[in-house]
DNA sequence: TTAGGGTTAG
């Protein structure tokens, strides 16, 4: 037989089908239009989704002078099938008289590529040419109104669906309404729907658990639950996923754990998704080493998987854990996420670990996830918690989008950082962002407010809040407020605006104690403990600050009877005060007259020089915070010996010759008064600048002044 | 057709 010049477009793989359909060939001449051919070869094409294929028997179908007319919904399914949605199109435009199935088939692989847009204007175009939309359709359409959050758009298409009297039977379309009205959190609609459909299904019924878990509801999704339940429909592994989210949301460990039991004797209780809501079901109960042998159970964790361990470490502070993790699964076959990312510089902000941060960041700029805006506000969350304003504004600035975290998270960043004008400024400016503040954003500002010492600012800031958002100041705000004015001083003023507040909680209270404290003030910090006492009687840090306060002021017999008190109410201390410092890439921590690093020494004789070389420059030290960090058995010890002052010596040890670094020291409580003034000091001595992160915000020492400028 | 993991504040 000889070869038909067609033959090149063809494999000999192809050749060998199509000559099989032929009945006779002509030679020399091109194989004669054979519709069965044809859709013999296109189904396989689009069976084994074959892009090239599909091309070249297009091709041989032009060059045949067929009319593909047709065959044009074959020739459509295929391309759609092997992702060429554009020359699908192509192909679909060109036919005077799609099939339905053509229509449909054209707008889900809109949305399945994500071009939702293009989805819905098919959908719209359908309409113009009066062609009837089938339940399909409908289904299809109302996935893509969900994606482009246009609720007005679904209405309308569920206004066809009833009109064509298409609406309540179809599970397909009815759970795709569900979704839709879930999305917008329509609950009401989303359940009306539901109801009016007499025989329902599991993926109805989840749709509507997922719906009421997603939108907070999470009561409501055990109710649908035990319905479904019930009326003998069986749950699948979306629902156990789903409903072990609800138990999650309510930390509800009861029926958490009987729903364990149920996967455990289904046929799903080795699938990933629900093993990973039991993962943040235990770890939400605080059960972390439940979560963590679940997680060990599961033979490929997939990302979601680690992102969720990941976070359950993060929610049990064991923020190394998390880092530590996070490294395995880079070992792993698995590639981190936006989710995965944000979750990992939660933990990097929380340790203040800036090179650790700017590694996840350079990962982000490789892999296109800084556009996220989940990690931009973490980033910019990060650098700020670690001194490094000026990356996290280069980051904010750096999305096309302005987020409303992002700047919350900026503000507090300058915040923390002491440059309270720069955070009022731009709680200022969000306006003209398009960004309209909310909860966070005054709290945040009020901090800045407070940490800087901007009494008439804060308070302006307060009675706006009041008089443009007319919403009633929530115990968050109330709190920064009376930290404001106490902090200041104006302890007179902070009892009166407490009084306003409808019902303080403890967070308030405690903001009065705390500035009592700073103050001296006795009276008014029993008071204000006895009252964070009567909301929460196991609040140990009150005991603490109560004894400080006392130590503070030399009244040694209060001191031991708060130390009493908490001894027969069996409360833990506060945990010691510990300072780290990253050196060589290990992390060394200090407490209180800790004598115990192998430098110890050398450490020592530093600071014993800083010291005598400080007080030269005028360091008094404050005798009056001696009881601050120390046990009763250290008490002998001198204030020379805190946490921080060990870190700094241990810093200008190890950098002393080398090319010039800041020194950069973290402690889990807040830095002492006599630490910070000696630290100033230092900055200028030894010619560094010195970064403290304490529990509350960055210090950065440079020239015998501290960013914070003494206000903290 | 339905699912699980994410950022900020006191």
């Amino acid at each position: 037989m000889r070869l038909s010049p067609f033959l090149p477009i063809l494999s000999t793989r192809w050749y060998a089908c199509y000559a099989g359909a032929l009945t006779a060939p002509a030679l020399g001449s091109p194989p004669p239009a054979n519709i069965n051919l044809y859709i013999s070869l296109l189904n396989r094409c689009a069976e084994q989704r074959s892009i090239s294929q599909t091309r070249r028997v297009h091709l041989h179908m032009n060059q045949t002078g067929f009319p593909h007319l047709s065959l044009g919904n074959k020739l459509v399914v295929a391309y759609l099938n092997s992702g060429d949605v554009d020359d699908a199109r192509q192909v679909f435009d060109e036919m005077p008289n799609p099939h339905i199935v053509t229509w449909n088939a054209m707008i889900s692989s809109y949305i399945r590529h994500k071009r939702i847009l293009e989805a819905v204007s098919m959908y719209k175009l359908m309409l113009v040419k009066r062609i009837h939309p089938d339940e399909f359709t409908f289904s299809t359409t109302f996935r893509a109104f969900s994606g482009m959050r246009l609720i007005n758009g679904g209405r309308a298409v569920h206004g066809h669906l009833v009109v064509l009297g298409l609406q309540s039977k179809n599970l397909h379309v009815s759970s795709a309404l569900v979704d839709l009205y879930s999305k917008f959190g329509r609950l009401r609609e989303a359940h009306i729907v539901y109801d009016a459909v007499d025989v329902k299904d599991v993926v109805l019924a989840t749709a509507l658990i997922v719906g009421y878990t997603q939108n907070g509801e999470d009561g409501e999704a055990l109710g649908v639950f035990g319905e479904m339940v019930n009326s003998g429909i069986k749950a699948n592994d979306f629902t156990f996923a789903s409903i072990l989210i609800a138990c999650a949301n309510l930390k509800d460990l009861f029926s958490g754990r009987m729903i364990h039991g149920a996967i455990l004797k289904s046929e799903f209780c080795s699938n990933i998704a629900p093993r990973t809501s039991l993962l943040s079901l235990y770890s939400n109960s605080g059960l972390i080493e439940d979560s963590m042998k679940i997680f060990s159970e599961i033979v490929n964790p997939n990302t979601v998987a680690w992102t969720a361990i990941i976070g359950c470490l993060l929610n049990s502070h064991r923020e190394e854990d998390a880092l530590s993790m996070f490294r395995s699964m880079i070992f792993s076959s698995e590639s981190p996420n936006a989710f995965t990312l944000s979750t990992t510089l939660a933990a990097c902000s929380s340790l203040a670990l800036l090179n650790q941060g700017k590694l996840i960041h350079a990962y982000a700029l490789k892999t296109g996830l800084d556009t996220n805006r989940f990690v931009i506000s973490a980033l910019v969350d990060t650098y700020g918690k670690c001194g490094q304003i000026g990356l996290a504004r280069m980051v904010f600035d750096s999305a096309i989008v302005p987020d409303l975290v992002s700047l919350n998270s900026l503000i507090y960043g300058y915040a923390q950082n002491g440059n309270g004008v720069e955070a009022v400024r731009l709680f200022h400016m969000m306006q003209s962002l398009g960004l309209g503040p909310n909860d966070a954003t005054y709290v945040n500002t009020l901090s800045a407010c407070s940490k800087s010492g901007m009494i008439d600012e804060g308070r302006r800031i307060f009675s706006s809040m009041v008089a443009d958002h007319k919403s009633e100041p929530s115990n968050d705000h109330y709190a920064c407020m009376v930290d404001l004015l106490g902090r200041a001083g104006r302890l007179e003023e902070a009892k009166e605006l407490l009084a306003k507040a409808q019902k303080p909680d403890k967070v308030v209270w405690r903001a009065l104690l705390g500035a009592s404290k700073i103050h001296g003030e006795v009276e008014m910090a029993k008071w204000a403990a006895k009252k964070v006492l009567e909301l929460d009687p196991g609040d140990d840090g009150t005991y603490v600050l109560l004894s400080n306060m006392y130590a503070s002021l030399g009244q040694w017999e209060e001191v031991i009877k708060m130390k009493c008190l908490m001894r027969e109410k069996g409360l833990k201390k506060e945990d010691p005060a510990v300072s780290w410092i990253h050196v060589d890439r290990a992390v060394h921590s200090f407490t209180a007259g800790d004598r115990s690093h192998p430098k110890g020494v050398m450490i020592y004789d530093e600071l014993e020089r800083l010291i005598e070389k400080t007080k030269g420059m005028g360091y008094v030290p404050d005798t009056r915070f001696v009881l601050h960090e120390m046990d009763e058995l250290e008490r002998d010890e001198p204030l020379f010996y805190h946490s921080e002052k060990l870190a700094v010596a241990f810093g200008v040890l190890s950098g002393r010759g080398k090319a010039y670094e800041p020194i950069t020291i973290f402690k889990n409580l807040r830095v002492c008064v006599d630490c910070h003034n000696w630290m100033k000091l230092v900055s200028k001595l030894i010619g560094k600048e010195i970064i403290a992160r304490d529990a509350k915000r960055y210090h950065c020492y440079r020239d015998g002044l501290c960013s914070c400028g003494d206000y903290w």
